[in-house]
DNA sequence: AAGTGGTCTAGACCACTTT
DNA sequence: AAGTGGTCTAGACCACTTC
C-alpha cells in the first residue's frame, strides 16, 4: 500500500523532492509516509477530534507494514499534540474541548494562585476586507474577506487580556457575535466543532507597549501603562495561518510563562 | 547490571516511590533506568560537553541490554537536548559551544533582518549576600553568597538588553569582571567550560514595565519607555536551580519570539 | 571495509482498561 | 478473557562517515 524499500520493506518515494542539503537522492523512511497518511486523514476528518481511531494493528494491516513502524509514525504525531495515546484505550485524536489543552495557547498566568478561565465579553464582531498586513500574514488574496473580532477577558473581575483577531472570511462563514456569546469554552474549541478548523501550533511576537486611550478604559489602567503586546498567528493542518491575534496583556497582576528547553 | 523483569528482563527497582498516580506498585521501564544512568554519567563528567559518547552497541554491552533498550533512552535525552546524534558519526554530549545552542535561549530577535550576536559591556560584577527573593529562587540558605552581574547588551551598536544575574557563590567562585571581559562566546559556553555547570533548561516570566531613571540612560530611551522584563531561573541537571536572571528588553526594533506548540 | 546511528520486522510479554 | 498501548529483544538491512 505504501512501502517498497528492498527486501525488507522499500519506500517507493521517487528521489526529487529531498528536504534539505542531502548529496544523495532523497529517501523517506517508511514511518514518515505512514505519518503522512494518518495526518491526512486527520485533516480530512476521516476521525474527528476527541474519537476513537483505529488500532495500531489495524492500522498496520491497513498500511501493510508491521505495528512497529505505525508505533513509531504515531509517537511523533502524539509528540506533536496531534494525537492523545491512552494505554489500555486507545489512541484518540486531540481536541480543544479539554482542560489539558486550554491552556497550551494561553500562557498568562496569575502571579499568585491557580490559573482559572478567563470571563469574555464580545465588544466587536464584523465582516471586513483584510488590511494589508492581514491579507500578508493570513496569505490571502487582495480584497478577501475577514471576521473581525474584539473582546476583553477579565480574571476574577479584573479586565486583563484586550484582544483583536482576524479570521479568513471564507472559512468562517456564520461566525457572528451571537454564536460567540452564547458558546461556553475556549475559543478553539468553537472553531474545531463549528467550523471544522483546528488550530495546530501558533507562531507569537512579544513586545512592550503603552496602552492607548481606548485600551487605558477597557483594562482600566491610566494611558500609557506599560502591556505585553502578543501578535500570534495560528496554523492549521499543513501549516496554513487561519488565524491572527493581537492580544494587549495587564501584567499587574499576571505573567507570560514561557519554558525555554 | 542493571534490570530484572522477569523472563525477558525485568525492572528490578523495588515498588515505591512511584511517579504518578498508579493504584499497583510502581513499574520503571528498564530504558528509564538507563536513561538515569547515562545522565548521572553526563553530570558527573565521565563524557564531557561537546565530546563523543560510546556507541549505542557499547552502552548496550556495559548495561547488558538490547541495543533497542540504549536507543530509546538515547532517543529522549536528545529530544531533551541533553546529547546530539550524527548519523555515520556517534551520540555527542551536547555543548553551549554551538551556533545551534546559542539562540536556544535568546529569544530576542530582530523585527528584520537575520539574529546574530549582541555586543557586551560588563557594567559591574561584585560578590554580595544572596538577596531574600534570590535565596528562595535559587534554594540557597540565608546567608549565602552569589555573585551578581549587570551587563549591557546592544545590536547594530543599539543598546537592548541591560541584564542582572545573580549565581551562587559556592559554584562559581572565581568568576570575576576580567573573565567575563576576556571571554568570547556566550555565557552559558563559560559556565560550562569554567565551572562546570550546565544549563539545561529555564522557566522565564514575562511582564511589561516602564523604565526607570538608570535603565533609561542605560538603553538610551526615555524614562518610562515601555520594556520587556523576564526573570528567568535556570537550572541544570536534576533539576537545581543555579542562575536567576533579569533581562529588560527593549523592544523598539526587536521582539521576543515564541512558538506554541 | 568497518563503524555508527537510522529504519524495519517479528515475536514475546507487560500494564491497563473494558467486557 | 480480550483488546489496547507500552516495553524488550534479536536480527536484518540502510545511510552516512571515516579509514
Amino acid at each position: 500500500m505504501v512501502k517498497s524499500w528492498s527486501m525488507n520493506s522499500v519506500p517507493t518515494i521517487p528521489p526529487g523532492e529531498g528536504a534539505g542539503s542531502s548529496a544523495s537522492p532523497s529517501f523517506r523512511p517508511l514511518y514518515q509516509q505512514i505519518k503522512a497518511l494518518i495526518t491526512q486523514s486527520l485533516q480530512s476528518g476521516e476521525w474527528k477530534p476527541g474519537e476513537l481511531m483505529p488500532s495500531e494493528v489495524e492500522l498496520a494491516a491497513r498500511f501493510k507494514v508491521s505495528q512497529g513502524t505505525v508505533r513509531k509514525a504515531i509517537d511523533e504525531l502524539a509528540a506533536e499534540n496531534l494525537v492523545v495515546r491512552r494505554q489500555g484505550k486507545g489512541t484518540f485524536v486531540a481536541t480543544h474541548h479539554e482542560e489539558r489543552a486550554h491552556f497550551r495557547f494561553l500562557r498568562l498566568m496569575p502571579d499568585e494562585g491557580v490559573p482559572h478561565h478567563p470571563d469574555n465579553r464580545i465588544i466587536e464582531v464584523k465582516r471586513i476586507r483584510a488590511p494589508a498586513e492581514v491579507v500578508r500574514l493570513l496569505e490571502l488574496k487582495s480584497g478577501d474577506a475577514v471576521v473581525y473580532i474584539k473582546r476583553l477577558q477579565s480574571f476574577d473581575g479584573a479586565p486583563t487580556i484586550l484582544e483583536e483577531l482576524w479570521l479568513p472570511g471564507q472559512i468562517f462563514k456564520g461566525l457572528t457575535a451571537e454564536r460567540l456569546v452564547e458558546y461556553k469554552g475556549p475559543m478553539y474549541g468553537l472553531f474545531e466543532s463549528e467550523f471544522g478548523t483546528r488550530m495546530i501550533r501558533a507562531l507569537e511576537k512579544i513586545r512592550a507597549v503603552g496602552a492607548d486611550t481606548v485600551t487605558a478604559q477597557y483594562l482600566g489602567v491610566p494611558e500609557g501603562t506599560p502591556l505585553l503586546c502578543a501578535d500570534r498567528v495560528s496554523f492549521t493542518y499543513g501549516d496554513r495561518p487561519v488565524e491572527l491575534r493581537r492580544g494587549l496583556y495587564s501584567t499587574a497582576q499576571h505573567h507570560y510563562q514561557n519554558e525555554l528547553s
